[in-house]
RNA sequence: GCGCCCGUAGCUCAGCGGAAUAGAGCAUCAGCCUUCUAAGCUGUUGGUCGCAGGUUCGAUUCCUGCCGGGCGCGCCA
């Protein structure tokens, strides 16, 4: 791929023309080549004079004008430019570019796929809400991200293993059960009320008809909390599950596993984490101060398993295990981490709302200890969606039952849009989601500009054979200079590009990139679609090269919409 | 009190491992269909990049302090 092979030219030159400068990795990694903002500057630009001139002790330009000889020597480039305080410029050979293209079009699918800098398998830990009900369109936005993630990953040359994390095993289970059986007893017409801080949604009445379908009046005269929990905490767990399942099925999100953590406290796992902290000196017996920020009347300190976050750095150390005996929160975080970590995953992302930036803190600083690196566990944490109903915000709490249902956004907007719209902004930006809005905002919605390219590169093919001409042989093909448009080598141009994106996107676990890229690369096609008209029966050489440069850019459209898990439609 | 996120054009947002005149979409206004899908294209208006310092040859980008908005802060989840 042009783009790689190019930049590994340009580093290339860089060490043989600096040779025994005492040049670092470091100081190679911050030579970047990418495209100038103003494209009058030519196709791609460096700024290594500028970055290393200090280095090795000469000035940038002078710098860049000694690296120009060398860097000339690269057979896509028609010519070198110094400019400003020390920019390389290129201008690369169209030529070049098409033959960009038509390895493109050779590669389809593989076209992009990098190899990842090294060989850690990732796993990415994505949507994992509580299986207490169906997903909200807050969720929809982890869903979203947390797949394209693992999508760029893959492309990226990573193998990569995705997983939901079933929280089955705390409180709020318990809370789902008793609501649950309170709808239950409804149903038999029993005076009882769903209890406060339970789970009011009337999901759960239909749940409950399931249960009374199941079982019939077994469960009326149980009161004793525990034995429902036992009995019927898989029950209550599945059932919810399945309704998150249905969801993130239309959302086209497949998970190799869901791992559930009440199966995990059945093995050693959080035993062995303990330990193996214990023996490194950073678990220990002792107590913690009061809460900050709030007045807690009734507090008492009292000694318990602490994690030493301290030691890294943290104001205060975690509880492992709290004055139950019962692992907190972040007790069976680790245990679940250690065990991504034994499976061979060492790579661990995890798209997380922000609202629990307190909590991947010192998770990171635990998983730190456990493999002395701080590279291995990327938490992706993203804000909260504001849903506004009739201009108002609506407040999405399970609790409160005003749920605005991922499964009715779907429905309203589609699959594709929504997904394409949560991948517009970068996961820390706040997104408003106007629901009055969004069906109007459907036509103006990014994602159609971006298919309808897709479309119309697939029409010009079927237009093609209708006028009779002969398909392209991309093998043979020698394409002329004239026939090359200069909207057709900005499509090139963009073509050419999709590998960086690719690169930057991925390392950056920055899906939204794609989504930005997509927009214009269509647009490079829709400006020179309106700029020739492409077919002309009259000069077959001339539409082979559009056709060639046209399934260049439908083999890539496509890829970067399969990775947004956008569909690619071939008419609109 | 502490932590995290955000503050860029009228609106929604990119850019922020520093660099050449700060970008896109929408909205405004003016054009383009007897020709491969006008869900398109071209042009136009519009910004002291929250404020103040600092580092640098160079800061929207890095550092510090403020201001404004959001989220969170036991052994809960």
């Amino acid at each position: 791929m042009l783009y790689i092979e190019f930049r590994q030219h340009v580093l290339a030159v860089v060490k043989t023309a600096l040779d025994g400068q005492g040049l670092t990795e470091a100081d190679l990694a911050n030579v970047a080549v990418e495209t100038p903002k103003d494209a009058t500057h030519g196709d791609l630009a460096t700024n290594a004079a500028m970055v290393l001139a200090k280095k090795v002790g000469m000035a940038p330009r002078a710098l860049a004008e000694k690296l120009t000889e060398g860097l000339q020597q690269h057979e896509a480039v028609a010519a070198v430019e110094v400019a400003g305080p020390g920019f390389i410029n290129f201008r690369l050979k169209t030529a070049a570019l098409v033959g960009q293209g038509l390895e493109a079009v050779r590669l389809a699918g593989a076209y992009g796929t990098l190899q990842a800098p090294d060989a850690r398998k990732a796993m990415v830990e994505y949507v994992s809400i509580n299986p207490t009900g169906p997903i909200h369109v807050g969720h929809g936005r982890n869903a979203v991200f947390g797949d394209a993630i693992a999508n760029l990953l893959e492309k990226a040359g990573r193998e990569v293993w995705r997983e939901y994390l079933v929280n089955d095993a705390g409180g709020q289970i318990r809370v789902l059960v008793k609501s649950l059986h309170a709808r239950y007893l409804q149903l038999f017409r029993r005076e009882v009320t769903v209890p406060e801080n339970g789970y009011p949604g009337e999901y759960l009445i239909d749940i409950a008809q399931q249960l009374k379908d199941r079982d019939g009046d077994k469960w009326l005269d149980v009161t004793d909390e525990e034995t429902l929990l036992t009995e019927l905490r898989a029950f209550a767990v599945e059932t919810c599950l399945n309704l998150i399942k249905t969801d993130i099925e239309t959302l086209k999100i497949r998970f190799d596993r869901y791992f559930s953590e009440h199966a995990m406290h059945g093995t050693d796992r959080m035993a062995q984490v303990v330990q193996l902290l214990r023996d490194k000196g950073l678990v220990y017996e002792g107590t913690l101060p009061p809460p900050k920020g709030k007045e807690v009347a009734d507090y008492t300190p009292v000694e318990l398993t602490l994690f030493k976050a301290t030691a890294f750095g943290l104001p205060e150390d975690q509880a492992i295990y709290n004055r139950k005996g019962i692992p907190t929160y972040f007790g069976q975080d680790i245990a679940y981490h250690y065990d991504k970590l034994q499976r061979g995953y060492e790579l661990l992302v995890t798209v997380i709302g922000i609202d629990q930036s307190g909590a991947f803190k010192p998770l990171a600083k635990a998983i730190e200890a456990l493999t002395g690196r701080t590279d291995v566990y990327h938490p992706v944490p993203y804000e909260m969606v504001k849903v506004l109903r009739n201009g108002q915000p609506v407040k999405l709490s399970k609790r409160a039952g005003n749920i605005v249902l991922l499964s009715d956004v779907l429905d309203e907007v589609g699959t594709d849009a929504f997904r394409f719209t949560m991948l517009t902004v970068k996961p820390t930006t706040p997104l408003t989601f106007d629901l009055a809005h969004a069906v109007a905002k459907t036509m103006d919605n990014p994602v159609f500009y971006v298919q309808y390219a897709h479309a119309r590169l697939c029409a010009v093919e079927r237009q093609r054979s209708e006028l009779g001409i002969p398909p392209v042989e991309m093998d043979a093909l020698r394409p002329a200079e004239a026939d090359i448009h200069d909207d057709a080598r900005d499509v090139l141009r963009e073509v050419m590009l999709y590998p960086a994106v690719i690169e930057q996107a991925s390392r950056a676990l920055e899906p939204h990139r794609l989504t930005f890229y997509a927009q214009s690369l269509a647009a490079a096609v829709h400006r020179w679609y309106a700029a020739e008209k492409w077919l002309d029966a009259a000069n077959v050489q001339a539409t082979h090269t559009r056709l060639a440069v046209a399934a260049a850019a439908r083999t890539v459209l496509a890829d970067v919409l399969m990775l947004c898990g956008v569909n690619a439609p071939e008419s609109m």
